[in-house]
DNA sequence: CATGGTTCTGAACGTTCAGTCCAAAACTTT
DNA sequence: AAAGTTTTGGACTGAACGTTCAGAACCATG
């Protein structure tokens, strides 16, 4: 009954989340957004709105990703917790962390002006702390963290962690520095075994 | 034998930093600065060159200031030294972070792009690197951190911490909870009282 | 007071921006 | 194959952008 889509919703968005990721929101141009999309600004206007519209879109689609991550490193043995944090906070050898995470560079530019955009990133965040928390627990439980230390807090250091190192990638922080880092810091909350 | 400037060039300057804190550097209009320096278009073109000149102006000062800030951290009694690292941590009680760093808004938004800012950034990230090192080295021959840990190492981490502390507060998290954080941070990688 | 040199000001310029619009193409259904 | 619907791409618009510039304002000197 009518002509259906030529392109994929899912591959523009992440297409879009590409650029944004790379020169952010204000230094992004709906140009910029229909070349790296190859999509017409009129088939991006159809499609999803407006700048910011496809903006939180994209924002939207990231953060429940990264929740579900979240949700997913609590599954799996708990003598095996410790590893996975510390596997989170790790990164593969050969990357190059300038082109890094789209929260972190939103809540930089854009959570002092934008509610919408602060609330959503710190339910994330928020995410990332219980998360941690219950890793932390865990290892705990396993014998590999001190069962007498605050779990709530070495949740938290954990996430903040991994944001600094996300910060130290954006600035050109070489991968093996800041595996040394990642690996200093879940050693520091380790029990040291008996 | 000349008409003498009007307004004084620091305070431009800081003013022009509050508000690239604040809206970043492609969130910023020329307008924006005028408005918050108080000088006319013509002024700012003629005092510090284009758009471009001035970010990079205020952006060295910035750096500048947060390498001395690191080379005066290592001033003081090295039994004090772990208290100066968590100082350096935690935050005062009303803060609120989301008006927070330009440095880590800067590489953010432009380390990706931009070589110039890339190497600025790197460079104070070494410093701060080393002095936490120095630091780190302070406290253990204090006797308050375990002599055999890895000072390059402990050192990386505490920044690290700063760096993802800084990253939470632009997100929102409350004053309370980031400085639980620090504390727990100083006190896994300090030595258990004997 | 007049001159010369510098700074300040705001209007004006060309460019780029986000967003609109529509004729033509593409596709499905009948 | 014809009708009907949606997509598409690019020309278009007014506003906002960074930048420039001519003239007013100003101070120190002669």
């Amino acid at each position: 009954m009518a002509r259906p889509r030529k392109f994929d919703e899912q591959e523009a968005v992440e297409a879009a989340r590409r650029q944004f990721s790379e020169t952010g929101y204000h230094g992004t141009s709906v140009d910029d957004l229909s070349r790296a999309t190859g999509l017409s600004k009129g088939s991006l206007y159809g499609a999803f709105g407006d700048k910011e519209a496809l903006f939180q879109h994209v924002f939207e689609e990231y953060c429940t990703s990264a929740d579900a991550g979240a949700a997913a490193r609590l599954e799996g043995p708990e003598d095996e917790a410790l590893d996975r944090l510390r596997q989170w906070l790790r990164v593969p050898e050969g990357f190059d962390g300038r082109l890094g995470c789209l929260l972190a560079k939103t809540t930089a530019e854009l959570a002092w002006q934008n509610d919408t955009i602060a609330n959503r990133s710190l339910a994330t965040f928020d995410t990332l702390f219980d998360s941690c928390r219950q890793l932390v627990e865990q290892a705990q439980r396993a014998g590999h963290i001190d069962p007498a230390a605050d779990p709530e807090a070495l949740g938290g250091l954990v996430v903040t962690t991994h944001r600094g190192l996300e910060a130290l990638a954006k600035a050109g922080v070489g991968a093996q520095t800041l595996n040394r880092i990642a690996d200093a810091a879940i050693d520091s909350i380790a029990q040291p075994i008996p």
